[in-house]
DNA sequence: TTGAAAGCGCTAACAA
DNA sequence: TTGTTAGCGCTTTCAA
């Protein structure tokens, strides 16, 4: 059985009252009990009861993070690398990280009302968002602390971190337009996600500003998924007239369009350019490699717990919404550059 | 502020008591005051407080998952597919997961300490075991209900679950060797992981079955990122005398192995055979497509999860030590298989 | 400088 | 059928 403060203070031959303050280093504590408690307290293994600990202070020192999961065999590089971010944060914050997965939709939502009505979290960390995002709606209701990694359509007032992906993909459409591009296409996930008409947007009026248009057959919705890359992609090398540019809309899609290419033989970045989002650490050692967005995935997991917990405390933060420029990634993926090979001969 | 039962007690005009037991269903609760109790509840949006009730059934109903990362940038879909499969099945049984991630080393077992000493879960899901495992050392020693993904060297008897990697590598080592293969190389990460050895020694006695010896300038080891998977291929490949066949310890290093080859204007497959092991998602659509062993990682993870949870509450366990026998999955990138394209053409 | 007592919200043994 | 009481382990007034 754990040892607890009576047992302390039985040993000691103080009350329960004295001990908790001695070992809190209250000053009206006489220096000798101060140590003799700490001494002891120490000599038995004391360590206090988180649930107690919690319950008399109504809070649980726990943030809540609900990732949102498609299917079963939820595999991706970015959700275990924003999770390492936001879960070594919180444990140097002294925080505990409570995670369940669930896909979206009103199972979702539930998990999230289960957490707030039980009163299991003190906040959450609120990622991939959606245009009208009931989390954000339902949360704001109940007054919730959350923090958002991105944004929703309308203009909001919580602390919330985002990488400007409508910028990042003019730097895409620029560059490709240089290239000599015109016929562009796109894999972007569900429009409701808000990354993706931000990125789509990004795309058409970066190319629009070099008087390139970005074609309706051009545009394909995938799902994130390394396999929906590979389906789109092919379903777009098999028009009629092929695009000599593929955007996708992160590293995983366009790994997969990279491959529907290669099976027909023909070369990625020399026959056709692709890109993708967020550079992954895999996009550097891809065949080619890949040229995209950095994202900074885990300093911003990092940011949004930080400012979720400083809300919880109620301290100061600085800057509430920070939205990051992001820098384009340039490789072999888009043709621009030779492959390393060449360089080495 | 939340509502309680003392608040709920007042409204019906009867005792906390009889307001929780008629909550609970009590048969001795008459059934007037029952459905009283229960509506009024509702109608004030009563829902017990879990801090509450875990200090007094003195359990946390959480179980603990401490994931072992290299470096910040943890990108590992096998682990993002295991925390889905853990999360699922946890959420299921109504418990919560508590997530922390963690190097290897002192800090992981302290974070493990940690929340053991101040009692914040009721039992813990360890993966990727080691040899001699320090973390199962101390929570055998400390009395924890733990459950386990993988073996260490010690026969032991608490609950667990692995994938028979020996068994699975000699499938890999067979298959290779009847393609006529005999120059065979191994990318395995740090010997101290358990599975490093078994998938190793399988490869090893299913050569040897076949006469063919695994030479020890073929065996490199990495550390199971993509990363490291394209330099120690591209080290392999540099060698005066190239093996015909790379076998990976996991997908994610086959994967970097296969960049470092195309790199070199080779083709994987028919210049030289690569092959995998895990089956995660992206191993259908690379290109080639990967010769892999499968392993049920998200089924995995629901196992040991309510392996434990069943172990917690000191129910039955059917079978106590699970290994499961692997199937070998037979793509391209072996070289056995026809590619794609020109099945179709 | 110390301790008694109350209370966080809940469950459960025991009386009535 | 219901209520009183005690207690889970801790923090914090308020008296002594």
């Amino acid at each position: 059985m754990p040892v607890t403060l009576k047992d302390v203070a039985e040993k000691v031959g103080r009350s329960i009252t004295t001990v908790s303050r001695a070992l809190h280093d209250y000053d009206d504590v006489s220096a000798e009990t101060k140590t003799l408690v700490k001494q002891t307290a120490v000599e038995m293994g004391y360590t206090p009861s988180s649930l107690a600990q919690r319950l008399q202070k109504q809070q649980t020192d726990t943030i809540g993070l609900v990732l949102p999961t498609f299917g079963p065999r939820f595999s991706d590089p970015f959700f275990s690398e924003l999770l390492a971010g936001i879960g070594n944060k919180a444990a140097e914050m002294g925080y505990d990280l409570l995670v369940s997965t669930q896909p979206p939709g009103e199972q979702e939502l539930d998990a999230y009302k289960k957490l707030v009505d039980s009163r299991r979290v003190d906040g959450f960390i609120i990622v991939r968002t959606r245009r009208k995002d009931t989390r954000i709606d339902y949360l704001l209701d109940r007054g919730v602390p959350f923090t958002v990694f991105g944004r929703t359509d309308k203009p909001v007032n919580f602390p919330l971190v985002d990488e400007d992906g409508n910028y990042g993909m003019r730097l895409i459409a620029e560059h490709l337009v240089r290239q000599g591009h015109s016929r562009i296409a796109c894999i972007a996930p569900d429009p409701e996600l808000a990354f993706s008409t931000q990125r789509l947007n990004g795309l058409r009026t970066g190319l629009a500003r070099y008087g390139v248009k970005l074609s309706d057959e051009y545009i394909r919705i995938g799902d994130l998924t390394h396999a929906s890359g590979y389906e789109q992609g092919s379903i777009l090398l098999d028009l009629p007239v092929p695009p000599t540019a593929i955007v996708a809309c992160n590293d995983l899609m366009a790994f997969g369009a990279m491959s529907a290419v290669q099976e027909r033989d023909l070369v990625v970045g020399s026959d056709i350019a692709i890109t993708g989002f967020d550079d992954t650490p895999m996009a550097e050692h891809s065949h080619p490699p890949l040229t995209t967005v950095n994202q900074p995935v885990h300093i911003i997991g990092g940011m949004v717990c930080e400012m979720l917990i400083k809300l919880i405390k109620n301290e100061a933060i600085e800057d509430k919404q920070i939205i990051l420029k992001p820098s384009l990634v340039i490789r072999q993926s888009c043709g621009c550059l030779p492959e390393k090979r060449q360089k080495v001969s």
